[in-house]
Order: C-alpha cells, then structure tokens, then sequence
DNA sequence: GTATATCCTATCAATATAGTAGGGTATTAT
DNA sequence: ATAATACCCTACTATATTGATAGGATATAC
C-alpha cells in the first residue's frame, strides 16, 4: 500500500506545480485545498524541504515553493523520498541493497527475480514521469 | 515491502512446482528445505488451500500438493491471495475499488493518475509469468 | 492404537502508520 | 517595536499489521 505520507506529498508537489509565479505557497492553503491534516502536512513538507526538493520562506507572505522546475523533478526522486525504495524486496533494491538471510544463491530464487523485473518496470515508469506529466491530469 | 508470507508462500509454491512427481509433500520438508518457519508456513498453506491453489492430505504420507499445472498459475492470483491488491492504492484496485474520502475529482487526482499506469505495467508482468516461469531460474 | 501430518484458535512482541499536541523560532508588514 | 504570520521541532498516542509461537483437535496409514 502506498503510504497516506506519499499520497499528500505527491499531491501537495503537484498543488506547487500547477502554480504560474513562484511566491511561496503557505502550508494552510495547501492543507485546506487537498483536504489534508494541517500538522501531518507540515512534517510532510519538512522532509521534502531537507531532502532539497522544496524551498522554504519564513514570515508573513512566507511558504513553500518547488527549488526547481516541474519538468526537471522526475518521480523516483519523490517516491525514494516519501516512500522509500522502489523495490520490494531489499535483495533486489538499486539503493537499498542488503542480502537475504535465508536465500543461498539469488539467481535461482524465484522471488528474487519475480521482483526484478517488476522493479525494472516501475522504475522505468518513475523515470520517465516528472512533477509536469502529473499536472496535466 | 513485499511481506515475508508473500514472499514464503512465493518459494513454497516453486518448492511444489519442482518436484516432477504429484505426491503430497509435508510441510516440515518445506521448511527446512527453504528454511521458513515451520508454524508460519503452516498458516501460509493453510491460506493457500483454502483459495483452491493447493490440496492437501492429512496424515501418515501426507502434505500439500497444486492443484494445477504449474504454467497453469498465474502471478496475479497468487499475489492476490498472500499480498492482496496489485494496486498500492484503493481508487485505482480493480477487484477492491475503494473511493478515496478526500479526492473530489479522480481523473484530475496525480496520484492515482500515476498508480494506474504503475498497476498495468505491474499486472502486465503478474498475467504473464506463471510459477511455470519461476521455477527456470 | 500409534505415529504422522494437517487443521484451527489464540496469543504476543515488535514495528509502522497516521496522526495530535504544544510550544519555540524566525521573518515580515505595518 | 510589535503583532501577525508561518516555519521548525519534539514528543506522544491510538490503531493496525506483521511475523511469528503455542497448544491442542482431527484425520489417515500402517
């Protein structure tokens, strides 16, 4: 299942995404408009700000804005953030590689390769879709 | 992440589709063979014949066999019974469909714009390997 | 009837999720 | 300067899921 973590943040890149100027978008907009937990939103923005995804402005008139185009933030980016590897499994992660404990010789294990090859496919999805392909939905 | 029953149940299954001959075989030979807990694999089978994948005899001689031919058993059945939906969010589930409480406008929503490609290529690979194809590597 | 094996129910510790609460700090408009 | 605004941070909690474990009931071959 994809994590209600993942679900707001994509959707509140998506909100600062559709935006024409670039001034600064408070929290409260973003949270009243996706229908999102305002305090649950807040840490949500927070990692995607450390994780240099957004920027952030303190202050009256203050808030988030996106550090770089939409068309230049692919989506691997943002799930490897918000939800983590993209593989299921850690034996087969790109990233997060780490061996199974329990499995002799990964080339001849079923599960192993079942889920390489799902992997391949949604990364290349994820490759190939950035913040600007989802806000033409 | 690809839970461990899942996961198990995944190499139980390839355990049963290697072996030529269609005698039950127990569950302690399983578990040992592919070093699963015993008590845990127990209750995976358990699940398993109870969704019409294996049939099983008890006592002396006895134990789990497929019921199938094993090219005959696709991914995505299996999947459906040990994971659950194919798709990681409910709006975009084809056999568990679930509105989302939050989202106005689905055809608009980034999100489940995004896991709808990600569930058809996903379900792409489920419907075209079969435990058949698992048991060649 | 006994050894073997599945079947079934219940319990449990550890972990993750999805928040909530409350305050602290920095910035800006006026 | 000061009030308003908005970010920043820590800690807590309820709930659910996961990955088992334990113990006994039931069925079968010999």
């Amino acid at each position: 299942m994809l994590s209600k973590k993942t679900k707001y943040g994509i959707k509140a890149l998506t909100y600062l995404a559709r935006k024409e100027h670039k001034e600064p978008v408070p929290i409260a907009e973003i949270s009243k408009s996706e229908n999102i937990s305002l305090k649950f939103l807040e840490s949500i923005l927070l990692t995607l700000r450390k994780n240099e995804l957004l920027g952030s402005k303190k202050g009256k008139g203050g808030g988030y804005y996106l550090l770089k185009e939409p068309s230049e933030i692919k989506m691997t980016v943002v799930m490897r953030i918000l939800e983590g590897p993209i593989s299921m499994v850690p034996c087969v992660s790109l990233n997060f590689y780490k061996k199974c404990a329990d499995c002799p010789d990964e080339t001849k294990c079923a599960v192993h390769n079942l889920m390489t090859e799902l992997r391949d496919s949604s990364l290349k999805i994820f490759r190939n879709t950035t913040l600007a392909d989802l806000c033409n939905c």
